[in-house]
Order: C-alpha cells, then structure tokens, then sequence
DNA sequence: ACAAATTTTTAGCTTTGTCTAAAATTAAAT
DNA sequence: ATTTAATTTTAGACAAAGCTAAAAATTTGT
C-alpha cells in the first residue's frame, strides 16, 4: 500500500463521516487538493485492490477491507498525536502535521508498543476517540458542556460565543481547548456545575457551560 | 528533499565512512540494492541541487551541504532507535528497519523533542554515536573490551569467539549484545577487569576480556 | 422533457525513479 | 602497448501519480 493509497483511503473514509457513505470524486478531489481528474484514476485502483467500491459516475466507498485500512490509519494518526502532545509537550493544535507523517510508518510492532507506551488512551488530545487495534470504537459527538451528563468526561474543543470577555474569563480560569473537563454535580436550581479539570475542582455557571463545547465519547 | 535523495545521501555517507570519500556508482548501486544506471541519474540530480560532487566516471562524494544532510538524517535513525530501545522495549537488533522509516520524519521540533525526552542520549543501541543538532559527534571505535582504558565506557557489540561454551558462559553472566559497559578496574598481574554491567559490579578474566568488542566513543 | 449547467471521465502529457541494453570509458593483463 | 575485462554512462522504456483540455454522463431549471 502507497502512501498515496493510504492518503485517498482516509479522505474517503473521513468524508463518509465514519459511515461507509458513498462519496463523490469532486469531494475527494477537493478534500485531496487534487483534481478530480486524479482522483478518478486513483479510485480505480483502489477499486483493482479490493479497498474500495467504485462505479463510474456515482462515486466512491469503502469496502471491508478499505474500512479496516482506514482505521488502522486513523488509530495510528492519532496514537501519534497522544504521544507528540503527552511524552513531548507539543500542544494539542500542532499535531497534526507531523501525525500526518507518522501515520504512515510500517510496523505494527510499533503501533502495538506505542498503544502500551500510553497506557492506552481511548482519546486523542482533539477528544476524537481511538480504534482498537480491531478496529472498534465508540463514536464521539460535541456537545455544549451544559448537556453532557454527571459522570461524563471529555475534551473542550471549541467555544459557542468567542467574545473577548469569554475567552479571557476561560484563560482566567485556566480552561483551554485541548482540556480534559470531568463533569462531578450538577447543580439543578441554577444549572451551575463541579467540574474537575487538570486535577483541580471548579465552579462553572451555567452561562458558562451553555457556551463551550466539549467532545465526548459514549 | 525527497525520500529517495535522502537513502542515496545516507548511502554515499556510510560507503565513506563518513569521511568525505569520493566512492564509486557501483558500490552506491550494491548498497541501495539497485542498478549503477539509476545511480548515475540521481547523482546527477544531486550533485545540481549541490549535495554531491559528481564527475562522470570519477565517482561521487558528498558536499559540505550533502555531509550536514546525512548528518541530520543519521542523527534522527539513532535517536529514533535509543526510543525504540529504550521507551518501546524493543530489542536492539529489530530497531534498524523500523528506524529506517522514521528517519524521514520532516519536523525540526520532533527532532529536538524527541532528543530530550531521551535525555540527550551520546550513542544509539549499537554503541553508535548520535550526531548534536549541529552536525558534530565523536568517532566510535571497535575494541576489543581488554583494550579499553579504565574509566571509559562502550557497549557491546560483538565477540571474537562464538563457540557455545563462550556464549553459554556471556549467557550465565547475563552480558548480551548492546549491553553498556564501564570499565572501572584493570588487574595489572592477570589482566582480569572489573567492570559495571546493567548496576552491577562483575569480574571478567583475561580471557574474556580478549574475546569481546566494545565499540567506545573517545 | 429538454436545454443548460455541473460533474465525471477519458486521452494524452509530465515528472520521478527505476530498468535494460548498448555504447563509452577506464583499468588490468599479457 | 594493445587487447581484454570491468566499470560507468547514455538512450530509450516503463510504472506511479499527477495535470490539462476535451468529451461524456448526470443533474437541474423551467
């Protein structure tokens, strides 16, 4: 499998959100940055290989064995990520790039090693979850802080309203995108919550929590 | 700097002994298992884009630019195998292919990260140095363990006798290949040596000592 | 339903890195 | 010193992956 291969195989499988959704060459192409012309080439061939189902005009998806491929990339990607930003305190927003080039390292010795290595995480810093090495995982939604159960942990990964005041309160309150935020009580009579976050315990009111997003895992 | 470029420079590097020796296509093509035809083309590319000095039927060296190159991509093998050996628990004689991949990792803060969460490490696995960011490292040396100054220390890379009862007798002594030795006492009357192995102190006759080769950094 | 707009494919060309076979150069041997 | 042997280069071809421009199929608008 080319690295070429494996780039198309992971636009495909991420423009079908997960589902083997049919998608179409335009997308792949812009996806790719590439030309739908390269595209229609290169699915043919993976269609040759057996990675993925391909009729002309009606666009592209992945069969058994592309979806398999795919998330043995995804799961790569982003034990590589866990690792830049865990053993060597990159920050949650320049992984990418470089898990982009690890994704494609050969060895799943390594891979294994690397999953033990972490002690191995369910979740990347961006709080996307990671398949097990057969392939499994739980699907992951975003959602307002003020929606997710007692109980629930997940990783903050945006804000609803970016205001100047909203986010100095949030750099105040050493709440930052990348976070793990642990959800303790709820408060029922004005919607305020305990959260742990970074090992500490906080208030946050309900304001709040109705304008940061957090991605969890089910 | 394509991949391909990067494996021909590291070639020309080791094929002279990273002194800058003019070595010839042939022993390129020998050494990256390909044809002398597709050695003279891209010495040729190299020695536009001034990595190499190529004169036709004379043989290539390396330029001042090509040495830093393979410096840095010699630097990121042996860093990447200290972290295959020591963070991943892999064996020191499986880390060479794997290392082969990783070398080509494009990231200069990958690079550094890497290096100190390894700690600075001065040599690889196999007792080889690792060049500093700037390109400047110690030669290392085979010798034989009987010939290494007190004080100084190597790691084992090899034996000059490998009958069994030798390697039953390194085996009981649990001395194995890419083990760090430290001299710490030479016996003037037998020539036998104390020495420091994995924490512990041990004591090696003559005859042992004239049988095993360190490779030490001086 | 049919013309227009959009999407997708085909055909042909380019670059990178490789190969084979033949020609050219250098080295070795008598 | 001249022939033979070995090495190296050139020429021409090929596969992968991409591109452009033109043709074909599909979708859309009325």
């Amino acid at each position: 499998m080319t690295l070429s291969e494996e780039d198309y195989i992971k636009a495909i499988y991420h423009l079908g959100k997960g589902e083997n959704t049919t998608v179409s060459t335009n997308a792949v192409a812009e996806q790719m940055d590439t030309k739908p012309s390269s595209v229609t080439d290169m699915v043919k061939k993976l269609s040759e290989k057996g990675l993925a189902n391909y009729k002309p005009y009606k666009g592209v998806s992945l069969t058994e064995y592309g979806q398999k491929t795919a998330l043995s990339i995804v799961r790569k990607h982003r034990l590589w990520e866990v690792f830049l930003v865990e053993k060597l305190d990159f920050s949650w927003d320049e992984v990418h790039e470089v898990a982009e080039q690890l994704e494609h390292i050969k060895s799943e010795k390594l891979v294994d090693r690397l999953d033990r290595h972490l002690g191995f995480p369910q979740v990347d810093p961006h709080g996307d979850p990671i398949p097990s090495k057969s392939g499994t995982f739980k699907k992951a939604i975003k959602k307002l802080l003020k929606e997710v159960p007692v109980g629930a942990n997940g990783i903050c990964v945006g804000v609803k309203d970016s205001s100047p005041p909203f986010l100095k309160f949030l750099d105040k309150n050493k709440i930052a995108l990348g976070d793990s935020i642990l959800v303790l009580e709820k408060e029922e009579f004005d919607g305020s919550l305990r959260i742990r976050i970074k090992g500490n315990e906080v208030h946050i009111s309900d304001q709040i929590a109705s304008n940061l997003y957090l991605k969890i895992t089910e």
